[in-house]
DNA sequence: GCGCAAGCTGAAATCTGTCTGAAATCCGCC
DNA sequence: GGCGGATTTCAGACAGATTTCAGCTTGCGC
């Protein structure tokens, strides 16, 4: 588990990573805002811990940037008393969660741990090839940044294919798997699901193509591979 | 915070589940050895309480087998009689805690505190996504200034939502959740109140959208993404 | 190069879940 | 009993998924 601190308080900063080693999470250390926004950008943290008083770049406008540059990573904000404005005002810009000082060791443990299992923590399964990524629980399929929503049978017929990357999968397999062994399903339907899949592999810009082999069926492949 | 129970006496796990919510607890039930350790196995609960006589897989075992496979989420074990012997095999197996049926609410919910403490769990008040709060003893959706209430239904199905953004929550489970295993609630209930919900959140004016995996359930996200 | 079989793809038709407004019902409370 | 909010029920509108079909392209053997 990565951790980022950011603190300026150098005492409790300090206590703050002790209590990380102690658990042999992996912390790193910031002391004002500015250096804190610039390696939470990083987005290598699985959460982060931040102190809403900061000199420089206060800790609100540092959970609101980092938000507003899509990164995720779950923020456990540090207020000085536990001013309702205060809690409210950093739920507000993105915090998931805050603790007010002083803290025992304990909950900001458990409190670290709940949101790193809240995350994805608990796992996300995809699959992926090549940059490409399926989401086997939302059927979503991205490539960097693009992402499109696939239907039930899309889904199904890329997940086959990518499973094996390279291996040709019979036409016959791809119905069976999809459509069921008593459908009437025939090789045109499979067509028009290729079709659909390559137009959106298109349009994610993948490198990732659908190739034919005839009178037997497809195979994923890099393109200009 | 997350409760399993593991339960094989309907009615009993029912009462257990009730006693949960009223705490606001999560709670799932399952009603036999096997299930209660697949459950269990997440390693997602912050609290198991496991019946010692199960039909299937015995709670003692289902203990062991947790310890054997580095689960050390706290288990409370729940014994017919006050018989020593299963009391020490318990304990022995790694329960953390036990209590013999008949029993008061009171003290279950204060022998579970006392074990969720010791594991630095945390009760949380709040549950926020994406500047969206949730207050869970309001039961007030937030975001910005304005702010609304939700009705318990509503109410419930966000919390689903809320505490695992980004996962698929099939229709299937929140029935479960908030209908209770023997309702006849239909698919069309919870498309109602997630009808309900999307409009809650239009007027806060928030990011988040609930957004439908088709023949599947549902899940939160930031819109835009 | 020819011709045919196989494959591709856009459009239309159809089907199936899902959404949502409105009415009906329930329920706690005065 | 009546009121008001919460919940359930229902049906039509809707949207997206799936199928069908036809015309076109491509690959391959001859």
């Amino acid at each position: 588990m990565r951790v980022l601190i950011v603190e300026d308080e150098a005492r409790l900063a300090e206590a703050l990573g002790q209590i990380m080693e102690e658990q042999r999470y992996l912390a790193d250390l910031t002391y004002n805002g500015p250096d804190g926004l610039a390696y939470a950008l990083t987005g290598q943290y699985d959460v982060i811990v931040l102190d809403g008083m900061l000199p420089g770049l206060d800790g609100l406008e540092v959970a609101r940037q980092l938000r507003e540059a899509h990164i995720s990573t779950p923020i456990l904000m540090l207020t000085a008393r536990d001013e309702v404005s205060d809690k409210v005002a950093g739920l507000d810009r993105g915090a998931d969660d805050y603790m007010t000082k002083p803290f025992a060791s304990e909950e900001l443990l458990a409190r670290i741990r709940a949101l790193a299992r809240r995350q994805g923590e608990v796992q996300t399964e995809v699959l992926s090839y090549a940059g490409l990524i399926l989401n086997l629980s939302t059927r979503c399929l991205q490539r960097g940044e693009r992402e499109v929503r696939l239907g039930f049978k899309e889904f199904e017929v890329l997940r086959i294919l990518i499973a094996y990357p390279k291996m040709v999968v019979p036409k016959e397999e791809i119905i069976l798997k999809v459509w069921g062994a008593e459908s009437f399903a025939e090789d045109n339907n499979v067509e028009v699901y290729v079709s659909f899949l390559r137009k959106k592999l298109q349009f994610l810009d993948s490198q990732v193509t659908i190739r034919t082999v005839r009178k037997v069926g497809y195979y994923l492949e890099v393109e200009g591979a």
